[in-house]
DNA sequence: CAAGATTGAACTATCAATCTTC
DNA sequence: GAAGATTGATAGTTCAATCTTG
């Protein structure tokens, strides 16, 4: 399959390949499961999940519209939509800032606040039970570090 | 957030944790710059790639509609019609078995091996860039052993 | 009846164009 | 004119129901 590449490169190249399908093989298996759980358990898909989470660590709980699309990695026409059922679910709230007109914060409500902590009891036993039963405290470590330094490289 | 843990739960799982996150965030800031560099340059979203990579790695370069799903972690019937796109853009081609009629065999067509060859020098070139420059050697090696593991135990 | 694959309906995400406010 | 956010058209994904063959 692979044209252009010496022996040399190949071999400098090929465990740094295996890692990033080993990688996304088990971000697919393990996020099908775990959205399926929270999805059945609490109908909160993990979309949801991960935009409330990211409200209830901001402060005051509540977050610019562009500031939360970046946080989460959508588009930012995807994120109104996604607010939208978020705010009939009444999970989150829409609120104009009074400072600038253009810009439209969201709010967690408490009921998101609720709903977020009893999705987070599943949550949390899926990763345990998917992930972290499976990797080693230093595997831990390791992969906190250098996927930290893929994920600053890639999101600038 | 977390209501029913004891510290020295949370102070076993918290590291695991930030690997988890880590990791889903990694994934998703990756993800979604190869994606786009694979689009524009040769046309073929990543999701087309992982069909047409699967079927290359092969035995005669064919699989079952069945087997494809399974190994590219998607719906049967959104295989169905991921093949239909694939069949009309000529990269690979279905045929019905001889041995068992309600199977269908999906082949990579040479097109589909040239148009594969070609992504891969992008898509090589890509995770050279956004991921295996991040991460060294010893650490590629980690993720691997790691992340197989999951994705093993995930799938069973 | 079970297995392999497809179809149609409902849902979700994405891109370009638009609207409002700075 | 540029930034923040939304809208409408489009494309892709999923679930349940269906069809065919074993």
């Amino acid at each position: 399959l692979n044209a252009n590449s010496s022996p040399a490169n190949d071999e400098r190249f090929a465990g740094h390949l295996r890692a990033w399908r080993a990688l996304f093989e088990a971000h697919a298996a393990v996020v099908g499961l775990l959205d399926a759980e929270l999805r059945h358990a609490e109908n909160v898909p993990l979309t949801w999940y991960d935009v409330l989470l990211h409200l209830a660590e901001a402060p005051e709980r509540a977050l610019r519209m562009g500031e939360l699309a970046d946080a989460v990695v959508i588009s930012k026409s995807g994120l109104t939509k996604l607010v939208d059922r978020l705010e009939e679910a009444r999970l989150v709230e829409r609120r104009p800032s009074r400072s600038d007109r253009r810009v439209i914060e969201v709010a967690l409500t408490e009921e998101g606040l609720t709903r977020l902590r009893a999705a987070w009891q599943t949550h949390r036993r899926g990763i345990e039970l998917r992930f972290a039963r499976h990797v080693t405290a230093e595997e831990a470590r390791v992969l906190e570090r250098a996927l930290t330094k893929v994920r600053d490289a890639a999101r600038s």
